[in-house]
DNA sequence: CGACGTGTTGATTCCTGTCAATACTCGTGG
DNA sequence: CCACGAGTATTGACAGGAATCAACACGTCG
């Protein structure tokens, strides 16, 4: 496990960051970079770590540099759901405010590149570069969060795993886009976990995973190994039209 | 009804703008408030009309003046979830999209003040103080889009009525905050336009508000409008905590 | 008046939540 | 080495809430 933790020494150099053409400073100029540099630094939460508590006083916003984290809500008698998954080069924190509105949870180990909150703020007025990249990240998030919205409110259970699924192996193919072959994916996130951000129960998440199993739409090795004999079969499960529905 | 429209004449003069403090303009100085009355042009939409298909080009972004629009997404069956309610000040469209993702329609009658989307985009780069209010909203919508995410995924039919008239009363009443008297609001919304939103089918809107009113909880006055004769029984219903849950 | 859009109410179905029992995995320690 | 336990996952029985199908009421406009 250790091996896929950044080497947080290595890392006060932004140049040789994994995620440096990604986050937030991706448009940044040598000499940005630099005042950045000056107001960072590393944190790694364990798996099931809390990084932030809603309600808290935010100290900081940060980049994910590497691991899973989970941004959600919960209502007073403890339904909880997922309002955001948070992979390596997302945001955390919102500028401006002075009290965490979400509670952010490390899913897997997570390692953050911190910016104290004052003097980031400081840098987004001054800084175009890093404003206008903080805003298309917002917009796309807010595309997202959309999407979501559209399967918590109207998706099956059945299509809301098929959906999971699907995003999930979409983003870990990227490059290797062979449609018609089959596909292997490791899921990030537990049972319970799945069902917090598709707002169901962990009871349903297994059956509807047990029965995709069933009809031959995916097939399992493990717990959290999901094998994709023909995606389009996958895709015909989602509900979202045959573009496959521009999620994520 | 057409008391309510603006007069278009006069508005092409941004400084007497009813929006002009909190919309995308909000933060602009005379010269670039100059800038944008060059590229911007006002058009009215009737009740029911669709302002943007998704899938169309995007040709223009725009501000709200007056009205109301509805963001919305629709599976292949026909499903359909709101994702977006858009009022006076709130922005439509994406910057550095070329294609629309959502449906707008107007709900009520809807004026927008559109912006030609190429020079808006170049406004974007050249002018912080319109980049930085854009993220200020984008990251409104998103804290609401996530709130609204709580609602969709895990709250029960009444308790999604009543948030959505808490919703509408604060908002209505945000400046006669008294707590404990009775408040009366209009909804906007058909049932049809309220089961897209809350994700429910329109017989089950129809009958939670039927018993809430049964309850005591609210009270009608025709179809569209509610009296409220104490905001805490009905924010007791939404199964936020105390607060009110800080939707929106 | 009749047609249409909008809203209410009823009967029934079925999907998902709830409660509960049982496996599986992986460390730890005897 | 195996027993034990905690965390995770699967499966079953059952109940309940919302969807579906359907009939009917209300208001407006021609």
């Amino acid at each position: 496990m250790t091996a896929l933790v950044p080497d947080l020494e290595k890392m006060r150099d932004c140049t040789s960051c994994p995620i440096r053409h990604k986050a937030v400073c991706a448009k940044c100029e040598p000499d940005e970079l630099q005042r950045l540099e000056e107001i960072k630094y590393y944190r790694t939460f364990a798996p099931g770590q809390t990084i932030i508590w809603a309600g808290d006083r935010m100290e900081f916003v940060a980049s994910v540099v590497s691991g899973v984290a989970a941004l959600t809500q919960t209502l007073e008698d403890g339904r909880r759901q997922m309002v955001g998954l948070l992979l390596p080069s997302d945001f955390v924190g919102r500028p401006g405010r002075e009290v965490a509105k979400f509670d952010v949870t490390a899913i897997a180990e997570t390692t953050l590149c911190c910016f104290r909150r004052k003097p980031f703020e400081k840098m987004l007025e001054e800084t175009p570069n890093v404003s206008q990249r903080l805003l298309e990240m917002a917009l796309d998030e807010l595309d997202a969060a959309r999407e979501w919205m559209l399967l918590l409110g109207r998706k099956t259970a059945r299509e809301k795993i098929a959906s999971l699924i699907s995003i999930i192996a979409r983003r870990a193919t990227i490059n290797e886009r062979v449609y018609s072959e089959a596909v292997s994916v490791d899921l990030p996130l537990t049972r319970e976990a799945m069902s917090d951000y598709l707002g169901l129960t962990l009871e349903t998440v297994s059956r509807q995973i047990s029965a995709l199993k069933k009809d031959g739409v995916i097939g399992l090795k493990g717990n959290r190994h999901v094998v994709i004999p023909d995606m389009r079969l996958l895709l015909a499960e989602t509900g979202d039209d045959d573009d496959g529905g521009a999620l994520l």
